[in-house]
Formats: C-alpha cells, sequence, structure tokens
DNA sequence: TGAAAATATAACAAGTTCGTTATATTAAGC
DNA sequence: GCTTAATATAACGAACTTGTTATATTTTCA
C-alpha cells in the first residue's frame, strides 16, 4: 500500500495499476470516455487535475481510494 | 477505512476526519492557505475540486491516499 | 429561543481543465 | 536501425475552480 500525498505520486500509482492490468491509455480512459490526452495527464501528475475526472479513471482500473492518518509506519515499498 | 469512490464520499471523509480533531474550516484550512469558502466545497463533494486543492487539504489533516482493489469486502461501517 | 459561531453561497478576474481532433515525440519489438 | 505502437503535447471554446472579500444561512448550545 504505496502512500500518495500528491498529484505526482497519485499518477505514478494510477500508471502502475494500468500497466500491471496490461492496459493502454486508450483501452484504459475508453470505459469511461476519458480521452487519451485526460489519461495522460492523469498519469503525469498535472496538479490541477479535477476529481471527477481522477475517480472516473479510478473506477475504470476497478480501484477505490482510503484515507489515513499518516507516519503510519509501512514496510511496503514503492516500485519506482 | 472507508472505500472512497466519488467526491461526494470523500467530503464526507474529510469533514469526519476534521470534526474528529475538533477544528473548524478555518482552522483546518488555515495551516495550507484554503480559505473557508474552498474548503466547503471539497467537503460538500464538488466534482470538479482540483487534485491539488484535495492533497492540500489532506495534508492540513495529517491525512494520507492508498489506493486498492475493490470489492474487497470490508467489515466496517462509514459513521453516516 | 436567542445569541454567537460555523458553514454555505455570491461576484469578479485569472487560470486551468475538458472534450475534440491531430500531431509530435517517445518507447517497444523484430 | 526501422517500423509500429504508445504516450505527450497542441489549439480552441465552454465551463469551472481558486482567491479574495462579504454576506446569508444554518447550526450550536447556554
Amino acid at each position: 500500500m504505496i502512500p500518495v500525498t500528491s498529484p505526482e505520486t497519485l499518477g505514478k500509482v494510477l500508471r502502475h495499476y494500468r500497466k500491471n492490468r496490461g492496459l493502454t491509455q486508450v483501452e484504459a480512459g475508453g470505459k469511461f470516455n476519458l480521452p487519451q490526452k485526460t489519461v495522460s495527464r492523469v498519469e503525469t501528475g498535472a496538479v490541477a487535475t479535477r476529481l471527477d475526472t481522477v475517480f472516473k479513471y479510478m473506477a475504470a482500473l476497478g480501484l477505490e481510494m482510503h484515507l489515513e492518518l499518516r507516519d503510519k509506519p509501512s514496510n511496503e515499498k514503492a516500485p519506482w
């Protein structure tokens, strides 16, 4: 479980999940009518991405978000 | 750990954490120069909220985000 | 139920996304 | 190295947020 605290990290995690599923940006975005351009922007970590875009993309990848307090020591390492 | 899959739920969770800390919208937002108006919008679940605003607010509340696959059965209930 | 605190809502300018369609750049495979 | 697939980037209009300062509405609690 990688802690996400910025648009950049969020983009990296999303890209990670997409690739894990063997999907291209076009394929992943297609499920929720997100153009490839928008998917690229999200994964690149554009700070002003809209929240609904993020949730659409998460839905396309079958993901859900959890919030928790920081500083919970984690033993997991990011794959990048 | 409440699963968040929409701006509305995200807003509710954020509000929950803020109240747990006994902070007002002004107090919570002040840490990261978020006007009370913006905090209100986020907690209300505005779909077009910008990602950087969300992360600023999460930082103000000491929260981090985690992504995971959906359909992991959860035994936790939302407090609303 | 009344006063004070907290939250929702408003207007304006500046900035950015989104959607659309293309194109340029980068990565991957043979 | 070359070809093809994949990703990043571009322009345009419409729509929306953000920041700022106020104000209206709602909630709290004595």
